[in-house]
DNA sequence: CATAATTCCTATCGGAATAGTAGGATATAA
DNA sequence: TTATATCCTACTATTCCGATAGGAATTATG
């Protein structure tokens, strides 16, 4: 697992089509200007969500995006994986049997690296595009009460 | 931060020095063919733990490498922030201005993020040296009770 | 049916980072 | 004085990231 931009765009490209749900689905070049984030780009990380079943497409004019799941059921351990791969990787380079044997002590350390990815992937498994969006509703309510 | 080999040789390296201590400094070229590290590219992940306050450094014939503190005090983060940087950087990319503004919901995002990186924190300046080397000595031993 | 709007598929590219190599300067024990 | 170390700096091959690009496939709309 890495923390690229692209995961950023995916998160923040996931939470704009889960706010304008209501005015039908929503097209990459909305969210890309929304966001500003480059239309092509945002494209293919648009096809790897579709690929992981986190948002649907309807192809065509009037096409767009929506969410294929509950927002509830979204979290963002689910959208990072569909973009770099697994958190917990099955077999890792340090994982091969070369490795393992070559590296005396490897183990230990190899133990800690799985302490810190399961501590990543508590706290990504833990919140949901649900919970963001309530986020985003609320700071606007205060900035609001502010005006 | 990031998950580089880098960081598993500058462990590893930290580890072998501390088992080592006994016969006074512990040399590069040592630890590399134990740990099956190259050792040129091992000189300058030592040259990193020693800049950091990690280990000392003795030069010249019949020198080497120590622990500069108890294994106790040393812990992974401290490692890892000696080759990668710090884990938590003052200002990345996504803090920008720019990004900031041209981000909407970006904070929220960026929250998370932060809770990564603590959680990450947190496991890392949990585990020392001391700890690590209980455990391979542990691991020793049941192997001699197996044999 | 024609057209505009949209997703989809694939290839390419510049720049940065990683992992590793290399040459030689410097220090010091023996 | 010599062998053994660390130290300093530059280079290199490969991979990955962020982004761009061309064009095919699909579909609502007039």
């Amino acid at each position: 697992m890495r923390f690229s931009v692209k995961s950023e765009y995916a998160v923040t490209a996931v939470l704009d089509v889960a706010g304008h749900a209501d005015k039908g689905p929503v097209h990459v070049k909305s969210i890309a200007s929304r966001q500003t984030i480059p239309v092509r780009f945002l494209e293919q990380v648009m096809a790897s969500l579709k690929k992981a079943g986190i948002v649907d497409s309807i192809r065509g004019a009037q096409g767009g995006y929506v969410l294929a799941r509950d927002p509830k059921s979204i979290n963002i351990a689910q959208i990072i994986e569909a973009i770099e791969g697994p958190i917990i990787p099955v077999d890792s380079i340090t994982d091969s049997a070369e490795f393992k044997s070559s590296h005396i002590n490897g183990h230990v350390v190899r133990g800690v690296w799985d302490d810190v990815k399961r501590a990543i992937s508590n706290v990504l498994n833990g919140v949901t595009i649900d919970d963001l969006n309530r986020k985003i509703r609320e700071k606007e309510v205060s900035v609001m009460y502010h005006i």
